[in-house]
This record gives structure tokens, sequence and C-alpha cells, in this order.
DNA sequence: TATAGCCGTTGCCGAAACGGCAGCAACCCG
DNA sequence: CGGGTTGCTGCCGTTTCGGCAACGGCTATA
């Protein structure tokens, strides 16, 4: 089912790998062929669409919205193949999902685990990285489903959900803290603390709250995995900070405790975003995967806002 | 500019079309050249897009799904290409409108004229048709904007913006009801009244109200025409009903009065839609005159509701 | 019932496009 | 300064495409 010029393909392997002789061995054809494809392509649009550097190709400007539209093509084109697919009773294809580390624990495992008891044709490819790297990865086409903090995110993708998560404090269950049911930011800094590095967004979420303290101490460990993190406040390392998404397993065997932050009064929120590509439409059974995830997503805020009611 | 594949486009005539032969005229080909293309899709996809009648060529389930592809394609391309334009300072192309009748008295002529007046390289295409029509014109990929009566419309359209405007009685000066601030229906029945065919939404509007009165009498006039059923009120002929959008000039000679109807105390409102297609990014050109269609509907609709504020 | 006018499809053949091979100059890095 | 890479370009066999003419099927009209 290849109705698609093969200049629209090779212009897409070319620009995923940077190079025509990288392409060529992708595609397994001869990189005279894609570089002559490509020629033709700078030809008929009339303005190129490469810079060659002496070490592979970088989009222009006109490359990038050349880049744009194969892209919408080619996924278009995946979809019209589910579309056809899913007529003839076969539900079958690859969901990709770009994700931070937060939902690694219990979320993004279960759910998976569950749609594939369901659908055993489809699968999955999950790739773990951090909030802005998730969404760079949907805008350049290599995932379908993102999840991340909700930052500002790029006009070119369209934000499906936000849902909103306590952060709070995590401790192990003898911490001399362990026993309140809140605690504020000051309360934490008095006992050693396990603190994000600027990479996990955690980092920005708790930074200016930390800066308006009168004081500020060093905190005693640094780090950018959760798991580590989590493991380390569950050894009663010191206070880490987390929202319950990412304590799933540690918190149900009372390993872990959960201490919602109480910021002056209010809680701290930790906004999760689920994200799109704005100019697509998705197959079937990725859209069916997405609605799962938004519901989980939606039903854990609600239990967490009922065990943590917002009033401290 | 032609980087995609010949079947592509050749699928598109054919759709269109209705035959491959009237296709290959539309594209300066040789039909047996159209008709092996079509062949060859259908043999990649694995399953036939036409049924073969005595008079030409229907879509098949497959084929309905493909050319829902094929329409996203040659639509991106074309934004691409307008993206490509409009970077070398060209801002040139063709909008394309379907549009109800109610609007050619005043709104979309004047947009019109002001777009062209700013952007002298941005052509326009209106067709006007049935609320129904348009929205079909629409899902057909024949028109980029639709305006129409908002109905419920189908998945694969976007409501771009709902405009409510009160539905009125449109008489003569000189006649008895011209006097009144607002008129109930039963009031304007006692006249001669023009009322519109099926084929006009003001008549699905206006039918089920007029049921619930105990007596219907006769309509003095029945008529297809907007234009018609203003020019025969304007002469004293009877009794006619539309929203303010489509008497404008008739209006501001002061020639015929807008009533405002009076429904049990509250108004009727007539709801206008913008639509676009949903799986679709509009070129430059395109989206600017759609957000000044928003906004010049936006702006009647807020000056209609002050001179005629809801309370009766 | 015969016929003229559509329709889509198919063989045949020349033309155009495509892809593989080998060799080119330009560049980076050690 | 070589050994590696990069993209590009003649040359040539293969594939694909398009035009022409003809065929069988169908409809409507005489």
């Amino acid at each position: 089912m290849r109705f698609h010029s093969p200049a629209i393909q090779y212009f897409h392997a070319v620009r995923r790998t940077g190079s025509i002789r990288a392409a060529a061995r992708v595609l397994n054809v001869a990189s005279s062929a894609v570089s002559r494809q490509i020629l033709k392509l700078e030809q008929e649009v009339g303005s190129p669409l490469f810079e060659r550097n002496a070490r592979g190709l970088t989009l222009t400007t006109v490359g990038e919205m050349l880049a744009r539209h194969v892209m919408n093509v080619l996924q278009d084109l995946d979809r019209f193949r589910s579309d056809v697919a899913s007529l003839s009773g076969a539900w079958h294809g690859t969901v990709s999902i770009a994700c931070i580390e937060s939902l690694t624990e219990s979320v993004l495992p279960d759910l998976i685990a569950a749609h594939r008891g369901r659908a055993r044709r489809v699968s999955f490819t999950t790739e773990i990285k951090g909030s802005s790297d998730v969404l760079e990865a949907l805008s350049r086409g290599e995932a379908d489903i993102g999840i991340a903090m909700a930052l500002r995110h790029p006009p070119d993708l369209r934000q499906v959900a936000l849902k909103r998560f306590r952060l709070g404090a995590i401790v192990a269950r003898e911490h001399p803290l362990a026993r309140r049911k809140t605690v504020t930011l000051a309360q934490c800094l008095a006992f050693p603390v396990i603190n994000a590095l600027p990479e996990l967004s955690i980092y920005h979420l708790l930074q200016p709250l930390i800066a308006q303290l009168p004081e500020t101490p060093e905190p005693a460990i640094q780090a950018n995995s959760i798991d580590l993190m989590r493991e380390l406040a569950a050894r009663g390392v010191g206070v880490a900070f987390q929202t319950q998404l990412g304590i799933g397993r540690l918190s149900r065997d009372s390993q872990l405790m959960f201490l919602p932050l109480d910021n002056a009064g209010s809680p701290v929120w930790s906004d999760l975003g689920i994200y799109v590509r704005a100019e697509r439409t998705l197959p079937a059974y990725t859209e069916s995967f997405l609605q799962e995830l938004v519901r989980e997503l939606g039903e854990r805020e609600r239990r967490e806002n009922m065990a943590y009611p917002q009033v401290t």
C-alpha cells in the first residue's frame, strides 16, 4: 500500500536521519536514488529544502514547512490504513507514547497491560523523557500520544486533557513527619531533603516556593531519577517530593507516606497534560487507548481529591 | 509542484466527476491512464474503491475512506503551498465559501469587498446553497468555509463559531404591524403571510411554532428565495420572516421594518454556524478571512442584541 | 428491434522516470 | 597528510506511465 510518490518517503527518511546515505540505508535503496529525489523535490518547490553541511543535512525554513506537510500525509495514511483494517475486523497497529517518568510506576503499565488483555494485536512503543522532550518528540511525529507537565505547549500540539494532582512530601513510615496529615515546605526543609535536578519538572514547581523561604539549606541529595528518589525516601534517607501517581506500589505496601504539601493554606498543584499533534486524526486503536488514558487519569485525580480534600 | 503520485490526483478527479472518462477530460490525459491508476490503487489497497455502474462510478466504503485521506492530503498540500508563497511575501490563493442565502445581502459582499481592498491577490469563490447542502459541500471538500443554520453537523466538520440572531417579521413601512415594537406569531397570521418553502431553514424554525397555534390559515405566498420574499414584503404584499441580517439595504432605506418575534415572552432565535472541515489546517489567507468573518458576525450579533434587548 | 452513444477495460508501443553502480570533489578528524 | 565520511553525477538496464485503437457491456432512442 505505497501510493505516495517515493519522494515523500525519501524526504521523510532524510529529515529523520539527517543524512542522505543514512536514509538510503534505512530505505534499502542506493544513496543516489535518494539524492535525486531530494533534488527533484527542491526543483519543484523552487527552493532548497536542506542546508548541506559537511556532516549531513539540516532543514531550511521551507524544508520545515514541507516536513510538516509530509508528516501530516504519512500520519493520515496510517490512520487510513487502520480504518481499512478495522473494517475487516482486524485491529492492529502500534501506539507510540512519549511520557514523563512519574507514570511509569503504575498508571502506564496498568493501562497497557489491561489494553493488551483486550486487544492482543495492538502493540506499544513507550519512551520516557523530560516534559519538554516529550512535546518535542510529539512535534517531530515520533510519538502519537504525549504525557507531560502542562507547560506552555507549541501551537502544533493539542492538549487533550489537563489533570491536576497534589504535590506532596514522600517520607518513610518511620519518619518524624509521617504522622502529620499535611506538611509545609518549611517543615520539610528541617530534615534532609532529596531534591530533583532541573531536568525534572518537579524542580521547576518547587524552586519558586523554596526561593520564598527565608533560608534555604543545602539539599542532602540531588537526583534526576524519580525511581531513585522514591527508593531513597523509602529507606529513610530524606524527604522527597512527588505526586501520589509516582509512588503507587511502595505506598500500597505502606512503606511510604504521602503528605500533601501545604503552601500558605493552599495546595501545590502539579498539572499533567495529555497531548496529541493538532493537525492529525488518530487511528482508531490509538484513539481508543487515548480515551482510556484520559479516563484513568481523571479517575485517579478524582480519587486523590477525595482522599485529600482541597480544604486543609 | 506536483510531488504526489498521479494516482492520488486521478482518484480525486474520478470521485468528483463520477466517471473515468470525465475525469480524464478534466485532467487532460487519456482515459486509459486514469483507468489504470484506479486499478492499481485498488490492487494496492486490496479492495475495490468504486462500484462500476452502467453510467459511472460510485464510491465503496473503502473508497470513501480513501477519499477522506486524499482530501486531507490535497487540502494540506494547498496549505503548504500558501505557506511557502507567503514566505516570499506573495499572498495569493482562492477562498472558497459555501453559504446560505441570508448573508448575500450585506454581510458577505461587505466582507469580501473589504478583504479584496486589502489583499488584492486573494480571490473568492462563493456558492449559495441550502444549509444541509452547505455542510455537504464542505464535507466533500468543495468549499473551505461554510456558513449555515446551526443544525447538527457531521463529525468531520468543526463548528468555528455559533452566532444567534433574532428571527423577526418583515413588513413594509405602511403595514399595520409596523408601529409595534415586537409581534407574536398569532398577530402576524392575521395578515397575509409570505412563507418559506421547506428547502429554506426558516421553514423548519417556524413550522413547530405555527403548529402550536390553534388555527393555521393558508399562507398567501410561498417562496424559496429570500431575496424575493424580502422584495415582496417591501411592496406590502404580506408579512415575511427573516433575521435582520438578510434585509440590510431595504432596512437602511427605511422601506422595511424589522419586528422581533415574541413567542410566549421569549425571542425566537436563528442560530448561524460557521463551519470548517475538522481534519484540516487552513491556508493563511483563508484563516485570515475566516477570522474576519467570525469577528464581523459577532459584531452584528452584538449590535442587534443592543438594538433589541432580550427582555421584551 | 436495431443502432448510436456512452461507459470502463485491455494490448501494444514509445517515452519518461526510477534505481543501481562506480567514481567524483569536498570536508572532518586524527 | 591519509582514511573516513559526506552529497553529487554519468551511464545503463528496468520499471512505470501515457497515448492510441479496439473490444464488450450497457442505455436510450429511433
